[in-house]
DNA sequence: CTGTTAGCGCTTTCAG
DNA sequence: CTGAAAGCGCTAACAG
């Protein structure tokens, strides 16, 4: 029914060793035998049987890369670009690699399930994007994980992702922490001294260093924070949306609102717009990412730029061996802080 | 070197067979004798190689999900719930199935790569999403693969995409046609005669049923249109910015400018706020999908919502065979207008 | 309920 | 440059 290498073989009056040799292009064959292997091939529609090679040659083509939410372009940008480098042809087998996305939910027992499974396919890399969680068990089985992938001949490299100490796994860091006290920088510069924070879910080492910047900052300039200006949610819009609504009700006299990232910061306009509240002249707004939407909300966001596509082409190229690691395996790869329409002084 | 299920047998002290069997669950064992098979698994840290296993078996635990567009929400909202019920368990070998999203750009060549790939791989489903490329020869050589994959036992199933005739491939398609007509008829209704309309790109299928439902209403209305009216982009923001910067400088007494999506809407709403005009005062403005960010833009969006993630939802579960597909392998599903504030009555 | 026995389809030395 | 042969690690009858 289904036909095989040998089929072609038969038809082409060659070996299967010939066949395999010209599909996988990595050893010298006559140009004429190719060619009438490469004709047989497509006569006959044949379509290599993926798992009995990458059984025979103990490696595959497939390339994981986990994101904590799909549905969140700031990870779609990311792996966009991650795949951009990998689908390309040199691979095994035809050429081209399996590079797919896997859609962890931020939940870290999907995520361990996930690097099982490629760890059974052979993944030939692995690409870990976003903040990790860093409490309980499963980080060190993570972590533990990660190192076995390594050792197995797997590329680890994780993007936006802080580095995994003992894992071998190439770390492509976000400076988190150093732009989000840029960012709060800014606000206190223009005069503001009673500012919001709606933080990420709590676990997470994203939400850690960026909360954890924007505290340098407020202590740097001496500002005494308050406990009720923090809030802890999700990193969505809804989230911020209701964040903002707490932060009002605990304080009303709030001259900024910074959010954990750009969509939170979108819903938080909402939630003062709704309020009665003018942005920026009553309350400013700042969030953080810079994604494609934030230029031209209404008014245009001020928030700290992350080179997403740049840092998952890297990324990319590195899991392909296409591009030396950092040196020392980890690189940091700075934000910009992006002044716009939505922070200004603050009232009164 | 590595860990084989041949050690674990003989640390359980029983044969291959038994150990797969556990392992698969898919057949009576002793629980006195999976628990020996366990511990040994466990102890010896064994994992199951998925290429030896899939050609053993002539199947695989992967399911493919073929995107257009892994930045735009739209699509990754629909993949996220594909994922949900495929992610669960009920897969052979050790309950886990691996979805994978892949990221075809929305380029014919890519899909057909994709398919390839994933055809090799012996993948055990594949969902396509979003509408399809209908013109060229790689259209036809898409087909011919969707049913080469549906023969070889691969379950096709198609989310957000019409119907491929002669694939066996199940079809949720959605009523691109009839959402669009609703849209302008809504606008109509409202007292307008000269829409804008930001189409999509040229050769898809969902630019093409919008664009024929825009007409229609325009047509059943008895309002004529000029061609000057209509502008083809992408389905991007920056898309939409650029068209209507062009709309506006072929005519400017449009009152109304319909968008391919709300992406292209949001854009739109840019240009026209740059160029001095009030929305929906000036010029209303409608999108399409309602995704999540369109309820608060401001003015509020009106647009035409698409149940992506019970599509999603339901396709994954057909993937599954957990749900029946439905009568003649074809589903239809329908938008719900959304009026919001971004239209209102014309100006003058 | 468990063991034995054949392969699944391909890659890869090792010869020629 | 090409062929022959020996598995890769697992599953699936088939017996018991």
């Amino acid at each position: 029914m289904t036909v095989t290498l040998a089929d072609v073989a038969a038809r082409a009056q060659v070996s299967p060793a010939t066949v395999s040799r010209v599909l996988n292009g990595n050893y010298p064959v006559a140009a004429s035998t190719r060619e009438r292997v490469l004709k047989a091939v497509d006569e006959l529609d044949y379509v290599l049987n993926g798992p009995a090679s990458s059984l025979a040659a103990a490696t595959s083509d497939l390339v994981g890369i986990l994101v904590n939410d799909i549905a969140d372009p700031f990870f779609g940008i990311i792996a966009s670009a991650i795949q951009s480098e990998i689908g390309g042809p040199g691979g095994r087998a035809g050429g081209e690699r399996l590079a797919v996305v896997c859609n962890t939910g931020g939940s870290p027992e999907r995520e361990l399930t996930y690097l099982t499974l490629l760890q059974r396919q052979r993944a030939a890399a692995v690409v870990l994007t976003g903040g990790a969680v860093e409490e309980g068990p499963q980080a060190a089985a993570i972590a533990a994980k990660l190192r076995k992938l390594a050792d197995a001949g797997t590329r680890v490299v994780l993007c936006g992702r802080p580095p995994a100490p003992d894992t071998r796994a190439i770390a492509l860091t976000f400076d988190n922490r150093g732009g989000a006290r840029q960012l709060t920088e800014h606000l206190i510069g223009l005069g503001h001294r009673r500012l919001g924070y709606i933080a990420g879910p709590e676990e997470r080492t994203t939400t850690r260093h960026r909360l954890e910047g924007h505290r340098e900052a407020l202590a740097a300039a001496g500002v005494e924070e308050d406990p009720r200006w923090t809030v802890h949610g999700r990193y969505d819009r809804r989230s911020g949306y209701e964040a903002t609504l707490e932060l009002l009700r605990r304080d009303p006299t709030l001259t900024a609102v910074v959010a954990a990232n750009d969509s939170v910061a979108l819903g938080a306009c909402a939630a003062l717009r709704e309020s009665g509240m003018r942005i920026p002249e009553d309350v400013s707004v700042a969030g953080f990412d810079d994604l494609p939407f934030s230029v031209d909300a209404v008014p245009s966001l001020t928030t700290v730029r992350l080179p997403l596509a740049d840092a998952g082409a890297r990324a990319g190229r590195i899991a392909m061996s296409r591009e030396d690691p950092p040196p020392g395996g980890i690189a940091t790869i700075r934000g910009e802080l992006m002044v716009r329409g939505s922070s200004g002084v603050p009232r009164g």
